[in-house]
RNA sequence: GUGGGCGUAGCUCAGGUGGUUAGAGCGUCAGGUUGUGGCCCUGAAGGCCGGGGGUUCAAGUCCCCUCGCUCACCCCA
């Protein structure tokens, strides 16, 4: 017999982990629910050209790619991104402006895979299209930090930039790919190939041999247009004024086309690999019109779900809701009375599982106590002749009682109310 | 895509220099308790030792290939 396994690069959510995962949204959702955000749910395939925007010169859309021609003909992708589409869906539809848009799901990119790095891998983002005020910058960047801050992350570095207007980077990598090229001899050979395609992703290079050349290298302030620069430092002292800290970055050079003006990144301490962006946006005024629609100013962010829940782990953040029922039914008489009174109380609106499969007392019993039930509802022949159940109260030291059968409802209500847990996180 | 490390039960891992029926803990199931979970005790089930090929009388162990995970590069979230 043949077996299957996950494709490489894609995992299965279960138990806890998918709790977890639905969790984090909730967590999110909350933080951009009290913003005035609204959820936007795109297709997760697309037209091609939606996503050649993002950049031709990106691997992420030359060669990571999930594109195929359908039965149609047509040449589609699954996205490798959302704001893309986020854009594409504005304006096709034409909503109201400013457009406050939050999304959840999943993405892909044929990469290698690694730790923190899948084939398909959930981000939770938000686009502002619109407004070109630098507070809307600040709004967003400000719900990317206290997001992560609302998880229990405290090891999180915001990383600010401007790439100044759209002349102005042209500009600066012009002048990058000038200056690199005149020291191309003791430039790495990785960098040398990155410099083909292009010049600004040098500066993110990690080699000690590129340290020297990148550090005489130009300056992006020196480039910004008096605007770009008015724009950034408004930015900057509107995150002083809610107390976001930051640390401003030249070299931040994000992967995407796209991007102009302001840019940022949150990093985690606690992840020490090459992995350990959480997530980043930045402005990308020029987007919506490069896909038809009329000049509109843009923002947003996206994180990395997965590596985010990484960097929770490492700092024993964010453990996940405990799952579990309420009340658990054994029954020793066939599993008839279970059907009857589990139902019952599931439709009086308390969480309850039973025993399956006739297995004795002591199986069900063992069950009842994983369920992480409360309170454990006996039927056997005695119960059953006697129009009882015995209630047995699984996490204190109430001994346990006879109720009868037509008052379980309310008992079962009485008994929980006296037992509520701490802490319910579960939605 | 390039290079390194690692793949043994559902999970976490032991298995010097090749040697006969591959082990442990946890978990699961059953029993100890004529109707009672958690603690304890006993037992059981559960492994094509990632897959394929080779060397050898003999391979979990050595060699080659392949797949997967992982680390670095790359890319990015």
């Amino acid at each position: 017999m043949t077996s299957f396994r996950t494709s490489p690069g894609m995992r299965d959510l279960l138990g806890d982990e998918a709790a977890r995962r639905r969790a984090f949204d909730t967590a999110f959702i909350e933080v951009v629910g009290a913003a005035g955000y609204e959820q936007i749910v795109p297709p997760i395939l697309e037209d091609i050209g939606v996503f050649s925007r993002i950049g031709e010169a990106t691997d992420v859309v030359s060669k990571e790619m999930y594109d195929f021609v359908d039965r149609g003909g047509r040449h589609v992708a699954l996205r490798p991104e959302q704001t893309a589409s986020v854009c594409r869906a504005f304006v096709e539809h034409r909503p109201a402006l400013p457009y406050k848009a939050w999304y959840s799901g999943p993405n892909f990119r044929y990469e290698k895979p690694q730790r923190g790095r899948q084939r398909q891998f959930d981000q939770v983002g938000i686009e502002v299209l619109g407004p070109e005020d630098p507070h809307v910058d600040v709004e967003v960047i400000a719900i990317g930090w206290d997001f992560l801050a609302s998880l229990g992350l405290t090891d999180v570095e915001l990383v600010l930039n401007s790439l100044g207007d759209p002349e102005d980077r042209r500009r600066f990598t012009e002048a990058v790919g000038d200056h690199l090229r005149a020291h191309l001899a003791k430039l790495s050979e990785q960098s040398r190939e990155t410099l083909e395609r292009n010049p600004l992703r040098v500066l993110d290079s990690k080699r000690s041999e590129d340290a020297p050349i990148i550090a005489a290298a130009p300056r992006i302030e020196d480039f910004w247009s008096t605007e770009a620069a008015e724009h950034f430092s408004e930015v900057r002292s509107g995150l002083d004024r809610i107390g976001v800290p930051w640390r401003a970055d030249g070299g931040l050079v994000r992967g995407l086309d796209y991007y102009r003006r302001t840019t940022f990144e949150f990093r985690s301490g606690a992840l020490d690999s090459a992995q350990n962006a959480l997530g980043g946006g930045g402005r990308y005024d020029g987007l919506v019109e490069d896909l038809g629609g009329p000049a509109t100013p843009g923002i947003g962010f996206a994180i990395g779900v997965e590596r985010t829940l990484i960097a929770c782990d490492s700092e024993s953040a964010f453990p996940g809701p405990a799952g579990g029922v309420e009340v658990f039914v054994v029954d020793t008489t066939g599993g008839s009375e279970a059907l009857a009174l589990s139902t019952e109380l599931r439709r009086g609106g308390r969480t309850v599982d039973r025993g399956f499969g006739g297995r004795s007392m002591k199986a069900q019993m063992k069950a009842a106590d994983r369920s992480g039930a409360q309170l454990a509802l006996i039927i056997g022949d005695d119960e059953l002749a006697s129009g009882t159940v015995t209630a047995r109260f699984l996490r204190g030291d109430r001994p346990q009682e006879q109720w009868a059968r037509t008052e379980a409802n309310r008992l079962v209500a009485e008994a929980l109310a006296d037992h509520r847990p701490p802490e319910m996180t579960e939605s």
